[in-house]
DNA sequence: ACGACTTTGTGCGTACGTTCACAAGCGCGT
DNA sequence: ACGCGCTTGTGAACGTACGCACAAAGTCGT
C-alpha cells in the first residue's frame, strides 16, 4: 500500500476512516471462521495470537490470513500478534454483527424446525424473528417460544419486525414463489435451502445451501480416487489394459 | 482440442477413452446445478438443448457452461445443442452417481433428522445407510426407516454396509472425535455441519457447511449496502432520508 | 540505551477462474 | 449438391486469489 496518504497515521482512533469498501469474497467468506476461532480463543483465557498460530486455527495460510485482516484495516502489533478481544471486535464489526438481525424462515419442515432450533444463530447476532409456511396444519403450532405464522402474513412480518435476512426452507416447488415475495416485502439478503436457482433482481443477494451437490462433489472425488487408484494399480501391476498412460 | 489422436472419431461408443483426469473444482461444484436442470428438462419432455438455454437455467454465463462441459469430453452437437438425457448420463457418470452411495448420518438432532428425511438423497443416488448417535436416549429410536444405532457401532457400520460418506451433525465439541473415529474407519469423504474446523489426514475431503457462517456472509452485504445507500443518500440527494426506493 | 529477535503488512510472481470472441463443424433449406 | 445460419468448442485476454519472501516496526533482554 503506497503511504501517499495520511489516513492512517493515527493508531487507533474512534473515527472509522475507511469506509472499507473493497473485501474480496473470498475474504468475507472466511471472516466467519476466524471470528469463531478468536472467540474460542477468548473461552480459554488467550489474549494475543499471532497469524500463524490463528491461521492453524482457521485451517489457511498465515499470510493468507494477514492478507484478510489487512483489507479491512485491522491492527495487529508487530512482533507481538493481534489482540484476540479486539480483532474479534473487528472483524464483528466489519461483518455488520454490531446489531441483532431479525431473521424470518419460511418452511417449517425438517430443515426449517433444524434452523429454528440451531442455537449457533442466536450466539452470532441473529434472531428468528418469525417462522412461516404455507401449510395451514402447520401453521399455529408452537416451534420453540415462536408460533407458525402463515405465509401470507410475510409482507406484514417483515414489514413490522424490520426482517432483512429471509431463509427459504420449503421445497423446491414453491421456494422461487417464496422468494418473489420476499423480495417484494423488501428482503435484499436471501439464504436458499431449496434445491432452485432462485431468480432475482439485482441488488438481491442469494446464498445457496444445497446438501445433495455437496454430497455430489463429494461423491466425485471418492468416485476419482477410488477410479485413479484402480488405474494406477493396472498401470503398475499389469501393462497390457487397452489404454495409454498420459 | 487439437485432433492429433483418433480417439474420439466415433460419435459415441462404448470405450470411455478419457480417464478425464483434471476437471477444476469450479467446474466440479457447477455439475450438481447442471444435472438438477436437465432433469428438469426431461421432465418437461425437451430432447435437445442449447448452452445459452442450459446456462440461463443454471444461472451462468454460456461460456462457462461450455468450458465446464467441455473438461468432462462432453459430446454436443454443433448447430443443434446437446441430447438433455445424453448429457445427463454423462454428467452422472462423471460425478460418480452411477452406484448408490450409502451415507452414514452421525448425530441425530433436528439437522440429522432433518437429513435422514431429505428426500433429495434418494433420488440422486445416495441413501442413508445408518443413523448413529452418541445419546443413549435417541439410540433404538426409529427414523424412517432406519433404526438409530449408537457411535461406538461406527466402525461396524462402516465396514458392515461399505460406507464411503460420512456426514457429521453433531455439537462441534464432538465433531472432531466422530472425524477421527470415520477416518479410522476408512471413511475419505466428509460432509461436516458442525461448526469447526476438522483436522484430518491427507487423502480425505472434507466438506463444511455452516448455516451461521453463511448467516454471516449475509450479514456482511447486508450491513454494507445499508451503510452505502446512505452514504448515497447523504451524498446526492436528501440528507435526512429514511428509506430508498430501489 | 541499544541491538537482536519476532511478527506484521505487503509487493510480486504464479496459478486459477471467468469472459470474450471467433473459427470449426453440423444441420437444414433450397 | 451446396451454401447459409446456428451452436459448439477453444484460444486468448482479463481479473482474481493465493503464497512466498522481505522490509518495516515493534518488543524484549542486557
Amino acid at each position: 500500500m503506497s503511504e501517499s496518504d495520511a489516513a492512517h497515521c493515527l493508531p487507533a482512533a474512534s473515527a472509522p476512516a475507511r469506509p472499507r469498501t473493497d473485501v474480496p469474497d473470498a475474504t468475507v467468506a472466511r471472516l466467519p471462521t476466524y471470528l469463531r476461532a478468536l472467540h474460542a480463543l477468548t473461552e480459554s483465557g488467550s489474549v494475543t495470537i499471532s497469524s500463524e498460530a490463528l491461521a492453524g486455527a482457521a485451517g489457511v495460510g498465515s499470510a493468507t490470513l494477514r492478507k484478510d485482516l489487512s483489507h479491512l484495516g485491522s491492527y495487529g502489533v508487530r512482533g507481538v500478534g493481534y489482540e484476540v478481544e479486539e480483532l474479534a471486535l473487528q472483524i464483528s464489526r466489519a461483518l455488520g454483527l454490531g446489531r441483532r438481525w431479525p431473521v424470518v424462515v419460511i418452511g417449517v419442515g425438517h430443515l426449517g424446525l433444524a434452523l429454528a432450533g440451531y442455537g449457533g444463530f442466536a450466539d452470532r447476532g441473529f434472531a428468528v424473528a418469525a417462522l412461516l409456511d404455507a401449510d395451514h396444519c402447520r401453521v399455529g403450532g408452537q416451534v420453540g417460544d415462536q408460533v407458525v405464522r402463515h405465509v401470507d402474513d410475510l409482507d406484514a412480518v417483515v414489514r413490522t419486525l424490520g426482517v432483512c435476512i429471509g431463509v427459504i426452507a420449503t421445497p423446491a416447488s414453491s421456494a422461487q414463489q417464496v422468494c418473489d415475495r420476499l423480495v417484494a416485502a423488501g428482503v435484499r439478503s436471501i439464504l436458499n435451502f431449496a434445491p432452485t436457482v432462485l431468480r432475482v433482481p439485482p441488488g438481491v443477494d442469494v446464498r445457496k445451501v444445497d446438501l445433495s451437490n455437496e454430497l455430489q462433489i463429494l461423491s466425485f472425488h471418492a468416485h476419482r480416487k477410488t477410479t485413479l487408484s484402480l488405474v494406477d494399480d493396472i498401470r503398475v501391476v499389469r501393462p497390457l489394459a487397452g489404454e495409454v498412460p498420459a
